[in-house]
DNA sequence: GTGAAAGCGCTAACAA
DNA sequence: TTGTTAGCGCTTTCAC
């Protein structure tokens, strides 16, 4: 039978009231009984009811978590940090994946939203603030935060500074000498903060902007893959490759390797994201670093802070939205074999910040 | 305000128990009441509050999902694949991720099995049956099912028929003409079938089995990189060595690069799972293939099938305990690249099924 | 310091 | 066909 605060109470001809206090440590018990009654729970091992107690609290200490998907590195490592974080701060995670379909991130939302959840967190690579979920989401008066994508004025969000990491990725590039700098996995749209960088970083360096030169496909190692021959059939052929992601990066190198095409001898690539096999793909990958741990970190605080003002009955903080900086990491995709290595068994890593800070802009509703 | 079933009821001056009855469907409420109920309900956008139908149900729909981790890609990928099966079963899953560590599987256990879910599943790469994890599990009267490795008579478990997996790797080995096959990641436990599986598979090639040939570590990247210097050391220097997992074999690979080392040319590798990378590894991966969504789909039929039996009253299936075959996926690190190939820039795959069919035992408590 | 009672939102058995 | 009632397990306000 399970065992309930009804049942605790019995036993010393109380009432559940009384249990409760005590169990919560509230005053008002005497310690003889809120010692006697802490004890027997414990010997009992009573666990309380969490529906129960999410009734009448109306707080389930859950946060919901919206993900495109687990499969993909990033979202895994990205989904790893915030669950450890979540966990620090008291709170179970309900996940949904939503396989990219922005149909299936309403329903997400929809599910999760009505009340089982304190918060929820969307995960997104792509451009947020599309009226449906948006609209959804603000009939709520739950918290929530975008994770990798910025958002409208008046919701939360963290990423990284997209347009910032793809100009130091590209000019890194030019910094080796390099002209001819496709790109593989930008989306041509104004909102995708990627190929705004990728765009002016060539303007900068006063290269030609050639829309054959940026090659649209999706985040995949397949995908990047079979990105490798339409980058050879260029004419003339780029030099070195910005790939919008770390698995796009990845598959790329597998499939210029498949076609006799060296890296970096031949050309050069750079990733984005940095996820854990980039170190370890074949020829180690220079890429731009997300900082994901952070980004999570953030996320959960954002949240558990306003959870914890709204119980206290205080003012609610203002909208955050943190961009956080990237860093360039450089291993072996682009050529920077000059110097003299130690045949040291360690992923080697050179990291280069960027020059700016962590930027937080706060701003009110 | 929220919108609640009173609400909706006062809407038409009737009960909420028939608001209740009209949107469930249930019979018993006149058609055209039924219909305005149902139309007022969407124009209001109700949505049924979780929380207070689960405490009326003792139902959450809600399946408790319980990992060591989510960053390495075999986790994740199981991982997606159970949401998505889930899903589809309309339950919502609740992770809870440990770091390994034995302790916070326990408490994962506590948080998730005090009736706030309705079956808990547990993804786990060793022995599992341990006192105190198994005893609390018994105490309640959820299901649950062990993922990824084999539990006691009376406890479902999926997971892939590890020891088959091994003979079939360190086969392919031998037929090489392998001799001295070391292994990197074993257990050396009587409860590992993969260290069983390489004993066995050693022996009946009437090969030596040498201690000093199985290294230990744990599984990642880096405790795969760190291997190879290990491995190298090694009088005789082993010709092949055997990966408990990719991870650890795609470390390995970077490792004996980094010391001028060619795979396959000086020395073969295969791995074990056969995650999305390993198809993009440097050198494409030879390894066991894990039926990783297989998987997945039974541990998710296993509860929703119980669940459903207790719904109904009906007597609840058996224990089922699910080994499924692995399969030997033959790329480039092993030195397969005897034929000729045709430059088609797809992965190259080459499965080579085991001879067993899918066991399926079924035991009564 | 402790108990009684109400109520969170819903379902389900029973009456009408 | 519809309403009434009770209750899921807990917290919390108000009496005592």
């Amino acid at each position: 039978m399970e065992i309930t605060l009804d049942r605790l109470a019995q036993k010393f001809n109380i009432h559940r009231s009384t249990v409760s206090r005590a169990l919560s440590g509230i005053t008002g018990v005497s310690p003889e009984l809120r010692d006697k009654i802490i004890k027997e729970a414990e010997e009992m091992n009573y666990q309380p009811h969490a529906i129960g107690r999410a009734l009448a609290t109306k707080k389930t200490n859950t946060i919901g978590l919206i993900v495109p998907c687990v499969w993909n590195p990033l979202c895994g490592e990205i989904i790893h940090h915030l669950e450890v974080y979540a966990h620090l701060k008291y709170f179970n995670v309900m996940l949904s994946v939503t396989g990219y379909d922005e149909t299936e991130e309403i329903n997400a939302l929809r599910t999760l939203m009505y009340r089982q959840v304190d918060a929820v967190l969307i995960l997104t690579n792509y451009e947020f603030g599309k009226d449906k979920l948006f609209l959804e989401f603000k009939e709520s008066s739950i918290p929530f935060v975008v994770i990798g994508y910025s958002a409208p004025a008046n919701i939360n969000y963290v990423a990284v500074d997209r347009e910032t990491g793809v100009n130091m990725a590209v000019e890194h590039l030019t910094n080796l000498g390099h002209k001819r700098i496709a790109s593989v996995g930008l989306i041509m749209k104004s909102y995708d903060h990627k190929f705004i960088g990728y765009k002016k970083a060539l303007e900068k360096e006063g290269l030609e902007i050639r829309n054959d030169f940026i090659v649209t496909c999706e985040a995949s190692f397949e995908t990047g893959y079979n990105s490798a021959k339409k980058i050879l059939k260029l004419t003339p052929c780029p030099t070195a490759v910005f790939a919008a992601s770390d698995v796009i990066a990845i598959g790329l190198i597998n499939g210029f390797k498949e076609m006799g095409v060296r890296v970096p001898e031949d050309i050069a690539v750079v990733g984005f994201d940095d996820i854990e096999v980039a170190a370890y793909a074949g020829v180690p990958l220079t890429t731009i670093h997300q900082p994901k741990e952070e980004m999570a970190k953030i996320a959960i605080d954002i949240v558990s802070e306003y959870l914890r003002c709204v119980e206290e009955e205080a003012r609610v903080p203002l909208v955050r939205q943190n961009l956080v900086e990237p860093k360039l990491v450089i291993r072996d995709s682009c050529g920077m074999k000059l110097q003299q290595r130690n045949i040291v068994l360690q992923p080697r890593l050179i990291v280069r910040e960027s020059t700016g800070h962590c930027r937080m802009k706060d701003r009110s509703e």
